[in-house]
DNA sequence: ATTGCGCTACACCGTTGGGGTGAGATGAGA
DNA sequence: TCTCATCTCACCCCAACGGTGTAGCGCAAT
């Protein structure tokens, strides 16, 4: 079984030569590459991946906000977001935002295709080399997301928590109910419902809500 | 002159405390009391203070987006985030997001006195104790505040990102008109303008790009 | 089998938001 | 002085959104 993977990254070369070096490997598929953020979550929502290589530092949707909405729209797909220097504070934020993973971009080729693999299995192997104190931060933001805590937005269903997650990306009703194939109706009454539990007055506090969950 | 000073913190007991403390003093005022993100704004809005206190760890809107949102609206206004660990890595994202300075919870009271009070001169002050790790994130991120970076918002007029941040806080047309004194109609041309300069779709979009901006 | 929940859909209706256009007032700067 | 940017307001039109209620279907728990 190969894994299907989404490459997000700004940096056009960089960008392609990151899915020749994995397109490569017998047992990855890269399905599509995005320029950035936006494109990332149009693109993830599309093709399902399993797993998407994500730059954490992106125009017009960045990679922590990314991936909170990739959480919320499909929980098994992994992130695995990739950062420059290794004490970017940025890290752990998106490792409490959900987050599979980081990889520090002088990895070794053999240790990424190793972290992929191993990301893929489930197993959190996280970039060496990052100083002590933010490693202990960014696995005790990883250990705290697995025991998904009680936020407001535990309480809305998975398909709640999808709509949500598209009207943050900045999608209207009309776009959401055609990219989830079903009509406009039912998102409105998916975001009426998801107003009454999050206690909240319309579409842009219940968005800030969903951004501000960790 | 006395400085106006907002406070924002979540904690009851902690909040009401630290009034008590602050308005001892013959040079400190303390203008309003706010429990949540969502409170300091409104507050904030209504009383432009000189200097806001601010926890980091709020519920509605948590610090570091209150901070935004201020940054926006109130130029003038300074803002110090009470942070309770010395690696809160939000401390970082905070003084990138426009924070003045930040206190930790354990400092002593003279030395908070002195850090409002240089603040309000101008003066960065951080808080003792910091790892040096992160006094050095934190000066470079104070620093590269003030040189002020040419994002996207910079093509913006004040009264534009004024109106951003409003709408941000998730405030109706209708809300931002009655808070500024102006007609629905001119808020609407306003944000028509921002929709033009950001190059984007619609109210959701440029909140999320007004979000994004460090 | 009944209950409850989640997902879907539709109708009605009022409010809000957005695009377009125009235009007066102000103040800074060439 | 004239120009330009900014802020302000108004009007129209239409699309989008929000609130409320109703209702069928499938599924799992009891």
């Amino acid at each position: 079984m190969s894994i299907r993977l989404l490459i997000a990254e700004h940096q056009r070369l960089f960008r392609q030569s990151l899915r020749v070096l994995l397109a490569r490997e017998r047992d990855l598929i890269v399905v599509a590459e995005a320029a950035d953020g936006r494109e990332a979550f149009d693109l993830a929502m599309r093709h399902k991946p399993d797993l998407v290589l994500m730059d954490i530092d992106m125009p017009n949707l960045d990679g922590v906000t990314t991936t909170k909405l990739l959480r919320g729209c499909l929980p098994n797909t992994k992130v695995l977001l990739l950062a420059i220097h290794d004490e970017d504070t940025r890290i752990v934020t998106a490792l409490q935002a959900g987050a599979f993973g980081y990889i520090l971009m002088n990895v070794d080729q053999a240790d990424l295709l190793h972290i992929i693999r191993a990301a893929y299995q489930g197993e959190h192997v996280l970039s060496p080399s990052m100083p002590d104190r933010f490693a202990r931060h960014a696995l005790a933001a990883v250990r705290q997301t697995g025991g998904d805590s009680h936020t407001l937005l535990s309480r809305l269903t998975d398909r709640e928590r999808e709509i949500l997650a598209c009207a943050a990306a900045g999608w209207s009703n009309k776009e959401i109910s055609d990219h989830l194939y079903v009509s406009v109706d039912t998102v409105k009454t998916h975001l009426h419902h998801i107003y009454q539990k999050l206690c909240v007055d319309g579409r842009v506090e219940a968005i800030l809500a969903f951004l501000q969950t960790k």
